[in-house]
DNA sequence: CGGAGGTAATGC
DNA sequence: GCATTACCTCCG
């Protein structure tokens, strides 16, 4: 029986083949199949089934949210990818990550969801995949940049460091292109042992068993304007663990076709390759923010969030021995710190 | 910008 | 009394 079945698949597939008319494909396999065997009856099997208990379903479909989009993997407790727009003028308002809390998603089921105390004490840093940085424009949505359905287990120095310049680089993409696609997502890849055998590996952490991977991915898809056709399209997979000033991201860059066999994921189906699709990295420069400019940055945030007078100088002096001077900018920024701090401090001393 | 942890204030 | 929350301080 289950031979004759096999037959039937081949010769229907024969015919299908060699037939223009899917009309005719059809009727000739019913001809050769048993009144039990037919396509119709294979249906309501399939049919009964689903409608008396259902097939498996894994919550990957996809998740919309104020300005991300994700696929969550219930296995893993992380999401498979996030995919999010970046343009000028949503990078401008006053949203605040200090009035943002992580914590689990509502809408995972509480059985699938990770806990902020799997992160913990764990030796990994919640990091976002869609980052808080990119929706200054909306406290709500970057409220739910915090859900943990956003966040992977990752590497703090990585996170705050070349991950974070990574980000960067995408939020000044949108000074020369009028839209920025951006997806990010976690991978969990081989590695070759000692015994020449392919193998996969990753820790799990917390009560939920979190999956911590070993790469991060980031794919830019980036438009110059509405009119043109100009596209510029760059894929990374940068390893989650330390990486320092001495490496640019061009040594992280692969295929869009490598990283698509590497997730199991084909992105932006709907775009069209036939177009000319540019190199993000010849195209655009593909240079982070170096050790100084990064510095400076780091140092002008500090600056604008400090409370105290000894705190101001403290972070000026750690920048010098850093061995950089303030730019125009950061002095500019140090002196209006400054003098505002001075005089809150006159003002507590007129209270006491 | 990206994170952490400790302690005081709060709430049941 | 405890646990949770809010705020402060710290780091790259």
């Amino acid at each position: 029986m289950a031979s004759g079945f096999k037959f039937v698949r081949f010769f229907g597939g024969f015919v299908c083949g060699v037939t223009v008319s899917t009309g005719a494909c059809v009727a000739a396999v019913k001809l050769y199949l048993r009144p039990e065997e037919s396509t119709q009856e294979k249906e309501s099997t399939a049919q009964r089934f689903i409608k008396l208990y259902g097939l498996p379903e894994d919550g990957a479909e996809a998740r919309y949210y104020t300005n991300h989009i994700l696929s969550y993997d219930q296995s893993r407790r992380t999401p498979r990818w996030v995919a999010e727009h970046l343009s000028d003028e949503k990078l401008l308002g006053k949203a605040d990550r200090k009035h943002c809390k992580f914590k689990p998603d509502p809408d995972v089921p509480e059985l699938f969801t990770a806990h902020n105390e799997d992160y913990l004490g764990s030796g990994w840093s919640r990091g976002h995949m869609a980052p808080a940085g990119d929706n200054k424009f909306s406290e709500q949505s970057m409220v739910e940049t915090f859900y943990l359905s956003n966040i992977i287990p990752q590497n703090y120095e990585n996170n705050a460091g070349f991950w974070n310049r990574l980000e960067m680089y995408c939020r000044e993409l949108t000074e020369r292109f009028r839209d920025v696609w951006v997806i990010s997502g976690p991978l969990t890849l081989p590695y070759v042992g000692e015994d020449k055998k392919k193998t996969v590996s990753y820790q799990l952490i917390g009560k939920d068993d979190v999956a911590v991977p070993t790469h991060l991915y980031k794919v830019i898809l980036a438009r110059k304007d509405h009119s043109s056709d100009v596209l510029a399209l760059g894929a990374f997979v940068v390893p989650n663990a330390p990486v320092g000033f001495e490496h640019q991201l061009k040594e992280y860059q692969v295929s869009l076709t490598q990283l698509e066999r590497m997730s199991g994921l084909t992105f932006f189906p709907k775009l069209d390759k036939s177009q000319s699709v540019k190199n993000l990295c010849l195209l655009d420069s593909c240079e982070l923010m170096d050790f100084k400019h990064f510095t400076l940055y780091i140092t002008g945030r500090k600056v604008r969030g400090v409370k105290s007078l000894g705190k101001l100088e403290k972070i000026m002096v750690e920048l010098k021995e850093a061995g950089i001077t303030p730019d125009e900018y950061l002095t500019k920024l140090y002196f209006e710190k400054k003098q505002e701090l001075l005089q809150k401090e006159s003002q507590q001393v007129k209270r006491g």
